[in-house]
DNA sequence: CGTGCGTTTGAGAGGGGTCAAGTTGGGTGG
DNA sequence: CCACCCAACTTGACCCCTCTCAAACGCACG
């Protein structure tokens, strides 16, 4: 094998922007023989969840959405992934099954790292574990804001919080719309509403001047409006 | 210092519940001569949202909820923590101001152990990180899991959810009645709505025979009835 | 050229928020 | 011990937000 193909770990970049470069160099090299680099279009299912991981995926390019379904029916998205992120290793530390489903929002590129290659630098590397630590410690922050939003905010002030993240997230394209297109649906998903409630909402702001859209893309015209409603104002 | 003394670190049994059981015997010394045990009155607040800890509060007996202020001036509690747990170690972990506020809902004992013990210890204890990581994992699910059930839930569902809770973490006393006693407004900070109708849903509850109320004290009469509820049967 | 999925719009019912007005109950000071 | 007071609790009324069912529309794909 070829030391100095791109696919190999210690010359991937993508391991820079999470916990993954605090491994050391023969640690990479054990992960990057056992690594799998798969292709997943956009669409498909990357993990269930209830399913047992033996491994975590990180995403090498592409976004993934990570959803549980309620009692109701629903699927509710609680976190959006994308590259560098490492998907799975909750539940590997945990050492419980999956707790949400990941499904890939457009064409994706992954690395599944197997379980034992994970595990084995958990328990031999303190920088890797810390790295985590703090990784963990960020996405609670998170997870408890959103819960505070989820309670708090009303369905407009949600709509315009996403499209807000959409924004500073993912950025837009050469004619100012949002790159990362979501169907309506998933927008409901992501705010826990109805998709026509959605929709609405969407055509509301944009009779208002906040945005505008052509198809499924959007753009935003109005930050400040979108912010100032987020914020409550 | 009578190292037999029950304040002591090393024979406190609280310990035993937490993160806190990998340390080592020098390590607990250490943070036994440093820390510093008090007594919190209902009501008092332990700390505040946006204030900078330089430490952690073991909670050594009673209970804390953990809050957020809304943009919309409400608070909303995220989590209620009692005998075991330790609050504020996100914080610490993530380097950031605490994002949360902690605020006694009964008569409190603590033990505050200093950053510096607890950095140390986070630095140099493999086993102490581990045993953090996955408690910090197991809060990353509850916390998802918070946030489906505020998404897709109704009213009527999170309250049953809130009465179940209460039952099975912190039990009842000998009537029956539930053993932590919260206000109606605790209740509906937790469920995420206003107090009117928080207690518009009790007396609905206790209408159609679900719960007893004997002042703010409730009690459950039919669990049963309760689950398929919030199981939205 | 249909067929199916995603999107859009309408209308009605019910849930939930809010304001305002009582009521209770526990604590305090006389 | 009583009277008082304040905070918490309770209830009513009203209106807006949100959900749901239903139907029409567009677009892509076979």
């Amino acid at each position: 094998m070829n030391p100095h193909e791109e696919s190999r770990c210690e010359n991937c970049i993508i391991r820079e922007l999470n916990a993954l470069r605090s491994l050391k160099k023969e640690e990479l090299k054990a992960i990057s023989d056992s690594k799998v680099s798969r292709t997943i279009k956009k669409g498909e299912s990357i993990f269930k969840e209830g399913e047992k991981l033996n491994g975590v995926f990180c995403v090498r390019d592409g976004v993934s959405k990570l959803s549980k379904l309620s009692e109701n029916g629903k699927d509710q998205i609680v976190k959006i992934a994308s590259k560098g992120e490492v998907m799975g290793q909750r539940s590997l530390i945990a050492e419980e099954a999956a707790n949400l489903s990941a499904v890939a929002l457009n064409d994706m590129q992954l690395c599944f790292i197997p379980k034992e290659n994970f595990t084995e630098s958990l328990s031999k590397n303190p920088e890797f574990i810390q790295a985590l630590l703090k990784n963990m410690a960020h996405e609670l922050k998170m997870a408890d804001d959103v819960i505070v939003n989820m309670a708090q905010k009303t369905v407009n002030q949600r709509v315009a919080g996403i499209l807000l993240y959409l924004d500073t997230h993912f950025g837009t394209d050469a004619d100012g719309y949002l790159s990362l297109v979501l169907s309506r649906n998933d927008i409901a998903d992501v705010v826990g509403t109805a998709t026509e409630l959605c929709i609405r909402t969407l055509t509301k702001f944009k009779k208002e001047g906040l945005i505008e859209t052509e198809g499924k893309r959007i753009k935003i015209s109005d930050r400040e409006g979108l912010d100032q409603l987020w914020e409550g104002v």
